[in-house]
DNA sequence: TTGCTCCTCACGTCACGTGAGGTGGC
DNA sequence: TTGCTCCTCACGTCACGTGAGGTGGC
């Protein structure tokens, strides 16, 4: 109960928000994947945001099929901010190439019922054909790779001396957050104006990266699913960004 | 042994291709879930193409997290070419929905990862969130509905009575393995004719199905990502319909 | 004080994995 | 005949679920 004490999570509370059970956490503790930093007085788990980042690493990799054993190797407990950005970024780049995976199925799955409608017959090795696309052998096994290494925390550090790009983003997002409080129109010339300069970070940044563009296109339509805690960014995103994407693409056409 | 019979595969064989082992199989051949329709004289498993497409279904429903109890109550006896490709466009419509959530997710880890290099910290509210967007109580138990009601084959029926959007793409998919036996160009006027009607008869059918389109233009860049047996399909895709766009959009803009 | 949460055993379960010993099929 | 696949028990295991009986905290 100190002053500027962070929030801590109990098992049952971090367990509904993060869809686990207070079994779950417990067994975690006892298999030594995940103990809690802090204990109340009666004994119970406290979680700090620490743990909390290890929880979300976890079920992140155990998302993708990797044991508990495999998972516990290659946690990485957090020191620096940068550190997550640099695991978050990690993470968005295995979603980016899941979801390239599943458009693949689905334009495979468009075209057989294509030719299904077609023949009025589907042969037994198109079907396996789906199948071997469905499964295709996890290509996330280089996420061990990526994580298990220890010299992880001094690539971060190398990488930290230079790196204009996240510091640009860095400034953009101060402005972002800036114009919003200062209660700015998004579709005000002051808000068009940033939007553009927004854009253009995207378009740098987006570079080799194919599925980043249209993660940036997707922005704002699912804001609605964003869930409460997302705070000031749902704000931000939905209030500020959306608006002036829509402004700025209509004045495009 | 007989005359026109069609291709019957293994345990091993079927395991291999399905990326299952070979004990999956035989337990749930015991469980009940899914019973070779022949066996060999000495009493080995035979499945046929009717097996394989439950096998399918199988994995299919387990890759999105429901129990084999649950699976069993809702596999679905093919009886017609007609009701495989309405299962397998549930399928692709269930994957399009997996998509847009990853592309949610993807998005908010770009802003939080912005903000982590702004505010140089993150909040624990924050790192919930993501939880929280990243569980999102799967929100496909409704697919146990749609496939557990024995009406769907009632209901399969009734739709074939008047499906002109269905046979207009027959016909188109027949005029395409036609062009392409014929050796016709993708790039000449015969082949970029083609190109348009096709294209056309996206822009009608993609009509209130968002990820159609995007489906659509990921068409052909992951060909090379498909298996062999995939066959013709895959061959025109790559050979015809790649090269066909590709110079249809050129000259489009 | 009441109701809810959390605690630690301890046994159960789901979906297979892993040999053990024997047979089938090219 | 050899090597590989496949067969059926049967016990093991991984990641928890499910009470059983008791305590913590607003």
């Amino acid at each position: 109960l100190e002053n500027n004490e962070e929030k801590l999570y109990s098992v049952g509370e971090l367990g509904q928000r993060c869809g686990v059970t207070v079994r779950t956490l417990q067994y975690y503790d006892k298999e030594g994947l995940l103990s809690p930093s802090r204990y109340s007085e009666g004994g119970r788990r406290l979680y700090t945001r620490e743990d909390i980042f290890l929880l979300q690493q976890i079920l992140f990799l155990k998302s993708f099929g990797f044991s508990l054993a495999d998972i516990r190797d290659c946690l990485m407990k957090t020191e620096s901010a940068k550190e997550i950005a640099f695991l978050f970024s990690q993470q968005r780049e295995v979603i980016q190439e899941q979801i390239k995976k599943l458009e693949g199925i689905a334009s495979f799955l468009f075209q057989v019922i294509g030719e299904i409608n077609n023949c009025g017959e589907i042969g037994t090795e198109k079907l396996v054909a789906i199948m071997e696309l469905m499964q295709q052998k996890n290509p996330y096994a280089f996420l061990l790779r990526y994580f298990k290494n220890d010299d992880i925390k001094t690539i971060i550090s190398t990488i930290n001396i230079d790196q204009p790009v996240e510091a640009a983003w860095a400034g953009l997002f101060e402005e972002l957050f800036a114009l919003n409080r200062a209660g700015v129109d998004p579709e005000s010339e002051q808000g068009q104006e940033f939007t553009a300069k927004w854009w253009a970070a995207i378009q740098t940044y987006a570079k080799g990266d194919s599925g980043m563009t249209e993660s940036m296109f997707q922005m704002g339509t699912d804001v609605d699913n964003w869930p409460e805690s997302a705070g000031e960014l749902k704000i931000v995103t939905k209030e500020f960004l959306a608006k002036a994407f829509e402004k700025y693409f209509k004045d495009k056409n």
